[in-house]
DNA sequence: GTTATAAAACTGATATCTCAATTTGACGCC
DNA sequence: GGCGTCAAATTGAGATATCAGTTTTATAAC
């Protein structure tokens, strides 16, 4: 039960439909989801861990708000992880798979340019991406890790709307064409910039954040007239059909 | 109190009083702390999540036995971690955090080559290393990563008897002096075959507990009887004081 | 209208209790 | 004596109740 709960409240995360700084509350969730509140306490624990949420001891729980430091922090560990998987896939992966993924990569590359609201459909195509990457690395461990980080980058972005702008046309296939060329070296070193370009492109993104941060430092507000600055970030985008609406 | 209860059992664990494959009863912990073993159960989870437990639903808990791809795929991901951790102190670390780096690891060497049982101060002096270099790394994020993940190695570690064998004498001397070089995808390059050398080294340890996972997969017996084989393999040290044994 | 204040509602944390699944150990059977 | 079986003990999981701290809101004073 406490394994569904976090699935449930996880998928709403990451799905946007709980935007970030929103508080939640264990009672509701419970009695939405026809439990008690316990495994549900449970299962945002483990979200907090993961970095998700955050809370206050007899406050609340919200969706965190990450801070600068918190986001270059991230970027660097998934610099670390993400590289090493490269590395490894160069290693390790089939030619079956390097064709695969080869081809994912320009499907995520045609999604980037077309600005009409796929931008759902292109991040999850991006993590899908990343995700096979690692699991080509022939290591649970690794794949594990960069899933749990990736997770929290995904908030992030499904936060905001702009879909990247300046990115090159061919940012991915350029990344797998190193990849599948079998230079370990070069696959890390090749991973390690497509990271860093992402992490510049978060931060322009989620400044917003960051400034609010400094105006409402731990708001566990419940009501909706406190929440005014933040709601005035949020994109419209909430329901989950309504993706074509940009 | 449930961090209380975290902190005490993972100290137990990490000292190496609780051994490998050691079953561990929630309500008798909750007794001795004086507290509910909801709590407990908290603090057990999240140790669960972090690597250190595992457990079956209504079986029992028990510190993990690794596996060997689990040791295979712990030791990866800390390649990554620890590796941009020294890319990242070539960068940033400053003359006297150079300084005081070299001169610790020159500590670690000399405790290395006494055979005589100064392991656990050792292990403590070696992981603080460690740390440092991470901490120098001027990025809490990728600190903490490394530190949840060394935790694990600890366990592992701590219960194997052999002080480091075949180690050249100055290995962390000259492993610093490379990261004080301010080269930073060399220091890196050299963190990567440290870890690695470290990894052969706890694989060929832990092999004894590769053969009795094959054995008795899932045993969460609470008596003596049934645990001989596992007990003819934990090393006799136990109680805090006798370090000095062997 | 604004501000200060106190009661009410709500939150997370813990304790206590119950329950189903597992293990244990003793009993009876061959 | 060895082996299968079943009751008792123990375990982790969940439900409910209680408590202290926080936020909200209604109230009163200015």
């Amino acid at each position: 039960m406490a394994g569904e709960a976090y699935v449930t409240v996880r998928e709403r995360i990451l799905r946007g439909e709980l935007a970030i700084g929103q508080v939640i509350s264990r009672r509701k969730i419970a009695a939405e989801l026809g439990m008690s509140f316990l495994p549900v306490s449970e299962a945002l624990l483990r979200l907090e861990h993961e970095g998700l949420l955050e809370s206050r001891p007899r406050a609340g729980t919200r969706v965190r708000v990450p801070t600068r430091p918190d986001v270059l922090g991230h970027y660097v560990v998934r610099e670390a992880l993400e590289s090493q998987a490269a590395m490894l896939f160069a290693m390790h992966a089939t030619r079956d798979e390097r064709s695969e993924l080869l081809k994912l990569a320009m499907r995520v590359d045609s999604l980037s340019v077309q600005s009409d609201g796929n931008r759902f459909i292109y991040l999850g195509l991006h993590e899908k991406l990343h995700r096979r990457i690692a699991e080509c690395a022939r290591c649970a461990a690794l794949s594990d890790a960069i899933s749990r980080t990736s997770a929290l980058a995904s908030t992030w972005l499904c936060a905001t709307r702009a879909p990247s702008p300046g990115n090159p046309p061919a940012h991915h296939e350029n990344l797998l064409k190193i990849l599948i060329a079998a230079d370990p070296p070069a696959a890390a070193d090749a991973m390690r910039q497509h990271i860093r370009s992402s992490m510049e492109n978060a931060m322009r993104r989620l400044d917003q954040y960051f400034q609010l941060q400094k105006v409402a430092p731990q708001t566990y507000s419940r009501t909706q007239k406190k929440r005014s600055a933040l709601d005035a970030l949020t994109p419209p985008s909430a329901s989950t059909h309504d993706t074509a609406s940009v």
